[in-house]
RNA sequence: GGGCGCGUAGCUCAGUGGUAGAGCACACCCUUCACACGGGUGGGGUCGCAGGUUCAAACCCUGCCGCGCCCACCA
């Protein structure tokens, strides 16, 4: 056993704390005979650092982690990083462009050895700040989703669902970003309102009899324009329907057909139709009967204007990008006469999520998951309670979003990630295995060509909850850890990864992956305000640890975290909870300088003093709380519970109490709860929990020490009589304080009431009373209730205090000090406070409708109560009545 | 347009049918031998507004006001 330093240092423990779990094994202890339990980590990017959200969602994993680990399960905790194509792509080009390079300048392989180096030097900086948060993953176990075997499980999907008919090849628009030159998915567009324009058009008929006037907000893409489309019921237009409009740039002919996509009372009532570079005009033109592989299309990769396969866009707008092409389009209509009106309007844009610039709907070939198929089952599983869904709200977007699915466009233009196992013949052919021989045995003596694309990074970590267990193959892992019993996510990737896994996993695994689905809010700053780089107002976990500890940081996030609402992180809580921490570790070295040392038992040492009795049954009741907390994923609960039983409790009461009284049973049983505490407490806090446990000679570590049972029963009689205690101690006090009578006098109690049970009860906390009441000594008076007959007290002269506690009287006499009128005004206050309570009450008893309907227990209870405050009141009516 | 959530003490938030709670902040007292990152005591709330249900509403229902988020969409 080694003396506590005075002050509690963090830093001074934490890493060496993290360095002995790690090495010793401790994370993952060789359990195959115990229960497994199993929870994977979100894996963050390779490129990532430690934001607070990851804080938040580490610090929930690793709380119920280790407890899972300390209930004896065979607890693994999943870790790893996710290749997150586009981000690290972009990371590593803007390294090489420091040198000068591009990627296309080094070609494809060269670049992926870059990469790799990239992420092998450079890669999974997170990996070691989840280490100063104490994050008890199994690293041993840690995966990565570029590791050979993860790939083979990623190849190997991609081909099953393509047999499966999962998987397929289509042209149609796709939203594609030009700045990253990639197709994107639904999900990674954001749609923002922006200033723009309305511009209303003049398009005339080709056979001269006149013109129709359509709206657009963008018109460049006039230059594709296919149609013109009217509302079939609209009669302005009715008898246009069939004829031709000379497209006023192009001199294209294109017909004017109805579509009830043309809304009558918006602009002009007929819209011109551009399928190959708008959603809806797409829909309207397959209607038409146009196929996508004859949809005009007017952009580059880059969206520069580019001839359509009709060569019709004049010369002098090729190349131009769309903005200047806008501009350019709005001259050549203005200088036609065709532009008749231009108004201001706000504009829905889509943007890119990562690169920031306009989505451009383009017609492309791509690789698409028939979503709506997998979404079913995903669905379902929710529905049926399979998966648990935690809070519950979110059961609504769930089924919402997978009712309304759309078809997941998966394949990217870009280098870093799964490529996609499908290879193409001379004649168009294409050939989905896993192996390029494979694919060449179906083809024959063809040649090959590998698709260029690479999968989106959300379809192989939609397979993370299996794919880092060994699946496809039936390992031993796979078939103890699957399904996983928790998924804990932020909801704001809901949609793009635990949906997909669950879809994906039902699909392949037949499982639904976890059992449980809980979903936490987003950290915000002290004003409620998003986090952002460029907002400025990003809080750094590890900032925060090194101020606080990574112990603050962590019962600042669960205690913050309430279902369903987002967490305002003020730094003050931390502080707060830092506080805590101190107050903990003075607890210990009081306990340490008293001979308080590890207790010998995990179950309740025997007990007789009541003050013991008293805090076994208190640590019980917590330990109920805190179990309950668990099994409804209430956080804020865990904290609540443990912070109160620590500080109000253990520290305010029980150690107080049992000042300068350390026999052997009090020492056991300080031992005993102390011990309690740290195990109750090290999922929130395991440093300084450890650090403290550690501080006596132990067996093993904490962090696989057992998680207490609730083998010791509270006693109801012992509660009472330290709760009776507790009041009349905390009552002195009030009114010492209130009469502003000095610390440093002591006083004399007077008992109005002379039961043995009262003489035994004070007689047992005398030392307790005397030292916190700041007493001299105690009479009892012979009155057997709390006043005479006559209504007085009769052994105090002069006027004193009055305090009554369940029942009795308590006076304290202060000849010479005190100062009556003051008292008055206590007792006056105090007294109407209780009438107003014991009014309250008698009025609702008097209420017949309420003794009549409302349950026994209420009105019993309202009864009872209404007695002791009629009793308190009368008993302050007398004092004041003494005191003239 | 559809969906979800929020509005309770100065601040951040618990509380989902039976006399309003916590932490922080604030005020006063205390260098009491674990801890001033502490101890003690206290002040502070028409529970957004208006109706309704009920013996009883912060809590359930309806409407309104304010704030936030998600999805879809106005060419």
């Amino acid at each position: 056993m080694s003396d506590l330093p005075k002050t509690f240092d963090p830093k001074a423990i934490e890493e060496r704390w993290y360095a002995h779990w790690e090495s010793r094994g401790l994370f993952r202890p060789d359990r195959p005979d115990a229960t497994p339990w199993t929870i994977v980590m979100p894996p963050p990017n390779v490129t990532g650092s430690l934001h607070i959200g990851h804080a938040l969602d580490n610090t929930l994993q690793d709380v119920l982690t280790r407890r899972e680990r300390m209930l004896g399960k065979d607890a693994l905790w999943v870790v790893g990083t996710d290749h997150a194509g586009i981000a690290t792509q972009m990371v590593v080009e803007r390294t090489i462009a420091g040198q000068g390079l591009t990627r296309q300048k080094l070609g494809r392989e060269a670049f992926l050895e870059i990469v790799w180096d990239w992420k092998n030097t450079s890669g999974g900086m997170i990996t070691r700040q989840l280490r100063r948060l104490g994050a008890s993953c199994d690293w041993g176990h840690e995966r990565f989703t570029m590791d050979e075997r993860y790939q083979r499980a990623v190849t190997y999907t991609f081909v099953e669902m393509h047999k499966r008919g999962l998987i397929y090849r289509d042209k149609r628009l796709v939203n594609w970003d030009p700045r990253f030159q990639t197709a994107i998915s639904d999900l990674e567009v954001e749609t923002r309102d922006q200033q723009g324009k309305f511009w209303t058009l003049s398009y005339p008929l080709a056979d001269n009899s006149g013109a129709i006037q359509v709206a657009t907000t963008r018109p460049e893409t006039m230059l594709a324009d296919m149609a013109v489309a009217v509302h079939p019921e609209d009669e302005r237009y009715k008898a246009l329907i069939g004829k031709q409009i000379k497209h006023p740039i192009t001199g294209r002919l294109i017909p004017i057909i109805a579509d009830e996509h043309a809304d009558p009372e918006l602009g002009s009532g007929a819209v011109k139709i551009t399928p190959g570079h708008d959603f809806n005009d797409y829909e309207v033109g397959k209607r038409a009967g146009f196929k996508p592989a004859d949809m005009l299309n007017m952009f580059d990769a880059q969206a520069n204007v580019v001839q359509t396969q009709d060569g019709l866009i004049p010369q002098g707008l090729l190349g131009l990008s769309r903005e200047d092409a806008r501009t350019a389009v709005v001259k050549l209509l203005e200088d036609e006469g065709a532009l008749v009106r231009v108004e201001d309007r706000v504009i829905p844009t889509p943007f890119g999520d990562r690169s920031g610039v306009v989505i451009e709907p383009w017609l492309t070939d791509q690789w698409y998951v028939d979503a709506v198929k997998l979404a079913l089952p995903a669905l379902q599983a929710v529905k049926s309670g399979d998966i648990r869904v935690v809070p519950e709200t979110w059961k609504k977007t769930w089924y919402n979003w997978l009712e309304n699915i759309q078809p997941w466009c998966v394949s990217r233009q870009l280098w870093w990630g799964h490529r996609i196992p499908a290879w193409y013949a001379e004649d168009g052919h294409v050939f989905v295995a896993e192996t390029e021989e494979e694919a060449r045995k179906e083809a024959g003596d063809q040649s090959l060509r590998q698709d260029e694309d690479v999968l989106d990074t959300w379809f192989s970590s939609a397979l993370w909850p299996f794919a880092t267990l060994g699946w496809p193959e039936q390992t031993e892992d796979l078939a103890r850890h699957y399904p996983n019993d928790v998924l804990i996510s932020g909801f704001d990737i809901l949609f793009f990864w635990d949906a997909r896994m669950a879809m994906q996993g039902i699909e392949l695994t037949g499982e639904a992956p976890w059992k449980t689905l809980y979903l936490h809010g987003l950290v915000r700053d002290a004003q409620g305000a998003k986090m952002s780089k460029s907002k400025g107002n990003t809080v750094d976990p590890l900032g925060l640890i090194d101020k606080y500890g990574a112990d603050a940081l962590r019962f600042t996030l669960a205690a913050m975290e309430s279902q369903g609402r987002d967490i305002k992180l003020d730094e003050k809580r931390v502080e707060g909870y830092r506080n805590f921490a101190t107050k903990l570790w003075n607890a210990a070295r009081f306990l340490q300088m008293n001979g308080v040392e590890a207790s010998d038992s995990i179950a309740a040492p025997v007990a007789e003093l009541p003050v013991n009795r008293w805090i076994i049954g208190e640590v019980v009741e917590t330990l109920a709380k805190l179990d309950r907390a668990f099994d409804e994923f209430r956080y804020d609960e865990m904290a609540d519970a443990i912070y109160h039983f620590v500080w109000g409790t253990f520290c305010d009461w029980y150690v107080e109490l049992i000042k300068g009284a350390f026999d052997e049973e009090t020492k056991a049983v300080a031992a005993w709860a102390f011990d309690q505490i740290l195990v109750m407490l090290h999922p929130l806090m395991p440093f300084i929990t450890e650090e403290l446990w550690n501080a006596n000679e132990r067996p093993y570590e904490l962090i696989v020490a057992k998680w207490p049972e609730p083998q010791a029963q509270a006693d109801p009689h012992t509660k009472a009589e330290l709760e009776w205690l507790t009041e009349l101690i905390s009552k002195i006090r009030a009114a010492r304080t209130e009469l502003t009578i000095p610390p440093s006098a002591k006083m004399v109690l007077h008992v109005y009431n002379d039961s043995v049970d009262l003489r035994d009860r004070v007689g047992r906390h005398s030392d307790a009373l005397m030292r916190l009441a700041r007493l001299k000594e105690t009479h009892f008076s012979r009155s057997v209730g709390s006043l005479t007959p006559d209504g007085g007290y009769p052994s105090v002269d002069g006027p004193s205090i009055t305090i009554p506690v369940l029942g009795v009287s308590y006076m304290l006499p202060l000849a010479g000090i005190i100062d009556v009128p003051a008292e008055v005004s206590r007792l006056t206050k105090e007294l109407s406070s209780v009438e107003k309570d014991r009014d309250s009450l008698a009025g609702r008893l008097a209420n017949p409708n309420f003794t009549e309907r409302a349950k026994p227990e209420a009105v019993e209870k309202a009864r009872s109560d209404h007695e002791a405050k009629a009793a308190e009141a009368e008993r302050l009516r007398a004092a004041l009545e003494r005191l003239g």
